[in-house]
RNA sequence: GGUCUCGUAGUAUAACGGUUAGUACAUCGGGUUUUCAUCCCGACAACGCGGGUUCGACUCCCGCCGAGAUCACCA
């Protein structure tokens, strides 16, 4: 049998990294097995919708790479993908269940039922609604709620994840199908659409996992199979233990995209925070997690989101892109992320610029502070210069004394490539009888002025003749 | 309070009932001709507690403790 999974978010926002493994893993379940992922809208809270969200949905699936084979853009034969405009349809199953006695019209006014609701809570029993069902033989108006006929008994089911499940009949209870302004709740709308849709599997957050039994007897009394069940622990705050969301800061994929941090990181360490495929791979392109992807190593514990690690894969996910695809296909990755003054160069100089520096980087927004000084002149800093831990033993003189002798190497060099460049610098190093870390100290500050630089006869290679002499003998000048 | 779920280093995780409890991030130390980083080497660090079952338990069972979810005309 085909597989078909969903992502069916509510657009009231931005996908934070809480809640997009709750896309991730349907996509991965269904490629694997050739089968079909729809993303549908719940926007059935006609309160809570947030204008906009839908399109910051596709976007962001779109930029992880999880694209979806029916929904909204591409539509499907289950269409229309928005909750909102499935209204007949939810009604026609409803009146499937009054005509079976499984659904009744509920004149109880919401102040009422808090009542009920209060006094029960004084009394510390639990609330359920069944115990105060009104006369069931209500015409079901306009206006009016419609609830479930709840008939308690026990459950059992098999969740993919959390295993064997069973409950007793204290957790059933008459919620609501259909609210009174006409449009179905979530309990009862997510039912009739996977049926509709076809959907094999149910994956979503844990937190349904308490109402699990009272969806079973939905699809009971609709008379309908029930798809598989996968709940899917939280991913937990980084402090405290409760899940993480956007009130903790969680940031949105969007921001982290906008951060420089690649496409590839993200799914690498949203799928693998609470699932692992058992060896000790930490890489995984989406091809890979496609293949390796299974249900049963779905961890049963929340996870705690860790940004560190994110930024540590977002890391290696540079080099190996550098390193495997070349420096071209980084670069192709790095536009918009270049200082302004960037502009102004070809594209083949910011190249080299990253071809030298790509192993520094943690997000490629970092290009934008660390490679000012390959497109403009720095501010020549005689403190920074003169204070360094390496040259404060140094006099101006001094300084200014192996400056000269530092250009007029650099002079000599017929040939300016980065090997000939060591080579002077080894030389110099002789010639001045001065450790590495003073001489290149000095080189590489007056270069850059920067806290750090890439290696320095790279530097100097990339920056060329020119610009390195010029800048060291402004440097001399100053001194 | 009822119901359900979860519990290996700071974090993410691995381990047919038999291992010196493995790996990665983080942290700390060292190495690679400056810096920052990469890379390499090393160190620190964990089975929540208590009972069983068993020759043997992180692993199976029970109790406790701790954490979380849910109990909406939100999803």
């Amino acid at each position: 049998m085909e597989i078909v999974t969903r992502f069916a978010p509510s657009p009231t926002g931005y996908i934070h990294i809480g809640n997009v493994r709750s896309a991730i893993y349907p996509y991965l379940l269904a490629r694997q097995n050739h089968g079909k992922m729809i993303l549908r809208i719940e926007d059935t809270d006609r309160e809570r919708y947030v204008e906009g969200a839908t399109e910051l949905i596709e976007d962001t699936l779109e930029w992880l790479g999880l694209n979806w084979d029916e929904g909204p853009i591409v539509g499907g034969p289950n269409a229309p993908y928005f909750q909102s405009e499935r209204k007949e349809i939810y009604h026609a199953w409803a009146r499937k269940l009054i005509e079976s006695g499984r659904a009744y019209a509920d004149p109880t006014p919401p102040e009422k039922v808090n009542q009920y609701r209060e006094e029960c809570n004084k009394k510390k029993i639990p609330f359920l609604y069944r115990n105060f069902r009104p006369d069931t033989t209500t015409e079901w108006e306009p206006g009016m709620p419609l609830r479930f006929k709840a008939e308690p008994k026990d459950y059992e089911w098999v969740d993919e994840v959390m295993g064997e499940m069973h409950t007793g009949p204290e957790v059933l209870d008459d919620i609501i199908l259909i609210k009174k302004d006409g449009f179905p709740t979530y309990n009862f709308a997510h039912i009739v659409d996977d049926y509709e849709m076809g959907v094999t599997h149910v994956m979503r957050g844990v937190e349904y996992l308490s109402s699990t039994p009272n969806y079973l007897a939905i699809y009971e009394a609709l008379e309908i199979p029930r798809p598989k069940l996968v709940s899917l622990p939280h991913i937990l705050a980084p402090q405290g233990n409760k899940k993480l969301g956007k009130r903790d800061g969680a940031k949105s994929v969007t921001e982290y995209r906008e951060d420089g941090v690649l496409a590839e990181a993200m799914l690498n360490y949203l799928a693998c925070l609470g699932w692992n495929d058992g060896t000790e791979q930490e890489i995984y392109s989406k091809e890979e997690l496609i293949e390796r992807f299974s249900l049963s190593r779905i961890q049963n514990s929340g996870a705690r989101y860790d940004e560190t690690k994110l930024l540590w894969l977002n890391g290696q996910w540079l080099r190996k892109i550098f390193n495997e695809q070349g420096p071209r296909a980084l670069y192709e990755r790095t536009l918009g992320f270049w200082p302004k003054a960037a502009e102004a160069y070809s594209e083949d100089y910011r190249i080299k610029v990253l071809s030298i520096i790509y192993d520094r980087l943690k997000t490629l927004s970092d290009l934008r502070e660390m490679t000012g000084y390959f497109f403009a002149d720095p501010t020549i800093n005689t403190e920074m210069l003169l204070n360094n831990k390496f040259l404060k033993k140094n006099s101006k003189s001094e300084i200014e004394e192996m400056l000269k002798v530092v250009i007029s190497r650099l002079n000599k060099i017929d040939d300016w490539t980065s090997e000939k460049l060591q080579d002077a610098l080894n030389e110099l190093l002789e010639q001045t009888g001065k450790k590495p870390a003073e001489l290149f100290s000095l080189i590489r500050i007056s270069l850059s002025f920067a806290p750090f630089s890439p290696a320095l006869n790279l530097t100097l290679g990339v920056l060329g003749r020119e610009t390195s002499l010029a800048r060291l003998n402004a440097v001399a000048r100053a001194i």
